[in-house]
Formats: structure tokens, sequence, C-alpha cells
DNA sequence: TTGCGACTCCTTACAACGTAAAGTAACCTT
DNA sequence: AAGGTTACTTTACGTTGTAAGGAGTCGCAA
């Protein structure tokens, strides 16, 4: 199931997230950990196990109790939102437009599709959860102002913004699952996808004669590059096909009005 | 997280799900409940209270345990791609392309995205789960038969089926979880949203001037249509927007090559 | 008719989870 | 030195998926 980020108590949530916590007069022991200790633990912790990741394991990670973050951070809920935004912070906030924005564009789509790669825990994040910290604010404003140049009202960008955003989304879960789904059992790509279609053409035979277009589509295969494992080649081509598809209705709308 | 489909034991599971079960000499007590019973149960359950449900709510919904469930369905996981191809099984399998393939496809978002609201919960089974049951198949079919037509080679329009269904998904995702969000606390959406923006606005008060292209996008609107609720208009007028320079897009592909 | 084995379904139990509650000890302020 | 505030721990509760074992039911062979 799906982590509902953005769940937790709103202001509390964005606080932390816009890190406007008031330094008060403090008392007490001095605390011994911080929310950025305690979020990099947790990306640490996610990035290895994915986003099944406990409360137990990120306090025990960082030599503490569970209940420990609980002092730092209102809860898992919102110890997610936290390292969502913090995540972005590693992508670039703006983009050249030297050489057009297609090509800013793609760039943008390939680093999110690396992103996504280096942290597939994100992708289990609510895709769809309201933007709320900066830096993910930051990301998408980063792909707004590289298509405010194509000049197109902000209506129709709106529209466009989504469809890139939700694209390289779903074309990078498309790998990292199949990559997770394979990795957890240690099979490699190939493996993974032959057990299952062999299970399935011994049990559907004639499954090419029930679905023949999607055998026409898978079929028609560009040369394999040996250098990366079978879904990649898939993924990629996908991806880049899809992109490519994509950027042309956006020229198309350039073009047309 | 994500539920991730299709991590079972393979070949149980596509048993299952294309009912390849053979008919075996029976003895001991007559089956009370049956695979179908289950999954319709389960999926009603999750209509009514979204993906977290719990295999002692099935049960119960059935007049049973939930470990009575273990009899007919090896696990959650199983369950859950069981639950996912029946509900896709509402689908149309074709679709009618006498006023052209953009007109076709037009529909075959339209009808995914109805489906999604309608079962929220199955935008929560990981997006790229691979595809495994046979209304799955058939939905995907249905779609690329659609784009067939257009002449373009299967190479393309891979990338090209991807591209559209990550859309709709992404798309119809957004309202999904946005109305779980306001439907969880019993807000309306203008109140969730309103909540957000305001403790935003509050705390980082020149958010507009750090982010003016999201700024400029935002503020360029459509007349709103007071019958839908605010979200609703928002994401409706996105997704046509989106759907429709993609689809220029596929067009231009067709034209070009 | 009488078992026997296969089968359904239940009870019990366990480990893992998020987190509430309450306690202990460290530290600043007065 | 006292008192209040804070960091962190221990314990505990309710939920979750599901393993293990047992009770009862039925078909079939002897």
């Amino acid at each position: 199931m799906v982590v509902y980020a953005g769940q937790g108590d709103p202001r509390r949530s964005i606080e932390l997230l816009w890190r406007a916590s008031v330094a008060e007069k403090r008392s007490g022991p001095k605390p011994g950990l911080s929310v950025d200790a305690i979020v990099d633990a947790a990306i640490a912790v996610a990035d290895e196990h994915g986003m099944a990741f406990s409360m137990r394991a990120v306090g025990e990670r960082l030599g503490r109790t569970a209940m420990a973050l609980y002092t730092y951070v209102p809860g898992k809920n919102e110890l997610v939102d936290l390292m969502y935004d913090r995540a972005m912070a590693e992508l670039p906030t703006s983009y050249e437009l030297d050489d057009g924005w297609r090509a800013a564009v793609t760039r943008w789509a390939n680093d999110m599709w690396e992103f996504y790669g280096r942290h597939p825990w994100v992708l289990q994040v609510s895709q769809a959860r309201p933007v709320l910290g900066p830096h993910e604010f930051a990301v998408i404003e980063a792909l707004a102002a590289i298509l405010v140049a194509t000049g197109l009202p902000g209506r129709e960008l709106r529209g466009i913004v989504g469809a890139v955003n939700y694209f390289v989304r779903g074309a990078a879960q498309t790998v990292a699952e199949a990559r997770a789904a394979g990795g957890a059992t240690g099979e490699a790509d190939e493996e993974w996808w032959y057990a299952r279609s062999a299970v399935l053409l011994e049990i559907e035979p004639d499954l090419e004669k029930k679905f023949p277009m999607l055998h026409l589509l898978e079929n028609d295969r560009e040369p394999i590059d040996p250098e990366l494992p079978y879904l990649e080649n898939d993924a990629v081509e996908n991806f880049r096909g899809g992109l490519k598809v994509l950027l042309d209705g956006v020229e198309g709308a350039v073009a047309k009005p």
C-alpha cells in the first residue's frame, strides 16, 4: 500500500519541512540527535532496505530506540515527508536554456530518471501527494521554468507539467520495481521475467493469439545492448520513445496556435 | 508503501489468475467459500475502506475468520493480484475505430479515469507490476489495438502505450489521493487544500517570489465549473490538457516518418 | 458399516509494526 | 540547591500477516 504523505498535522509537517523551527530558550539535556540526522538515517535505511523501513530500524542506526525519534518528529508519516523532500534536494533547481527548451526538459527528465534509480523508495511515496516541501517545489519550479520558455499559457502548461512528471515517474517505476522484485529473491531481471513468462505460456499456450496486438508490440525489438541488463534495455528504450512523443506534442502546441 | 503485487509464488499466482485450477477428485467437506467470493469481498472492503484492508476484515465480511481465506488463496499478495485483475474485468476490451484512433484512445483514457475513480485502491497496487492476469492483458491489448491503427511500428508504440498508461494513471492518482486525504478527515477538497496553503503562506510568505513560474502556472485559470468540487476542476482540466498534448505528439509521429 | 484420508475452518500463537504512557536521568535557570 | 524542562528508555497496546495444530465433515475403499 502507498504511504500517504501529507497526512499528519499540516502545520507541524510544514514547519519541519521549511525549517521554521523557532530557536527557543533551551533547558534540559542536550539533544543528541537532530531532525537532519534522523532524516539522513532514514534515507540510508530506505536506500538499503526499501520503503518498508521501520522506526525501530532508523533508531537502531542512530544508536537509539524507536521512541527517541518521536522527540524530533511527530510520526512516521511526517518523517516520510521529510525524507521525500530532503532527497529531492539532490536535484538541480534550474536548467540552461541555451540549446532550447526541448533539450532542457530532456535533461530534467533524465535527472529525475536517475534520481529515482538512486532512491527507488521515493517512488513508493504517494505520487500524488500535495507538493509540500521546498525542494519538491524547486524541482517542479525547474520544470515549469523551462516550459514557460515555450511561450505557452499557464493553463496549457499545467497539463504538460503533469504529463511529463507522471510519465517520468511511471517509467522509472517500471524499472525500479522490477529491479526490486528481482533483487529481493536475488534473481537477475532475465530470470525473473523468464520464470513468469514460462509459467504463463505453459498455462496459457495460445497467449499470443489471445493478445495479438501486444505480441506485435513485443516482437518489434531493437538490437539489444549487451552491456545493459535485459530490463534496462527495454525500459530505457521506452522511456526515450515515450518522452520523444510527449515532447513532439508540446512542440506541436508551441508551433500551432 | 506500495503493495508489491506479483511477489508470491509465480506458478500459484498465475494459475489462480488464469483459473487453471484442475477440477480434482474431491473429498472432505464442501467448500463454503470460493476464490471468486473472496476476491469479491476483498474488493468490496477495499472500495469502502481503501487498500489498507486486512485479511481479518475480508474474512469477517464472509462470516469466517482470516485464516479461512488461506485455504483458497496463498496470501495477501496473491489476493491483491486477483483483486486487481478482477476489477479490470469491468473495462471494455475493444474500442470502435470508426471515428479514428485519437477518439478511441480518448475513450480508453476516459474509461480508465472513471475506473480509477470507482476503485481508487487499484492505484495503490504497484503501478509497475508485471502484467499478470488476463483482464490486465486485455486492457492493455485494447489500447495497443487502437494504436496499431496508427500504422506506427511496434518499437515506437511500446513507448506510447507506456506514456498513455502512465499519464492516465498519474492523473487519476492526483484526484484519488487528494480525495482520500480529504475524505479521511471528512474535509472537503477546498478546506483541505486551504488549510495547507494557509499554513504554508504563513510560514513562507514570499512563496510566490521564490517559485515565480509555479505561481504563473497556478494563476492562469479557466473559469471554474461550480458544479464540480475545486479539485475536480483542476484535475479534469489538467487531464484533458495533458492527454491532448500527448496525442498531438502521437499524431506528429504518424504524420512525419 | 466402518474406518481412513483428504479437506475446510477454527483457535491459538508469534513476530513485527507504529506509537501511547510513564519513568529516569541530564541539564538550564532561578 | 531546587524546580522545571527535556532526551531518551522501558513497557505496553492494538494491528497486522500468517504459521501450527486441532476439530469436525465428507467421499471412498474395505
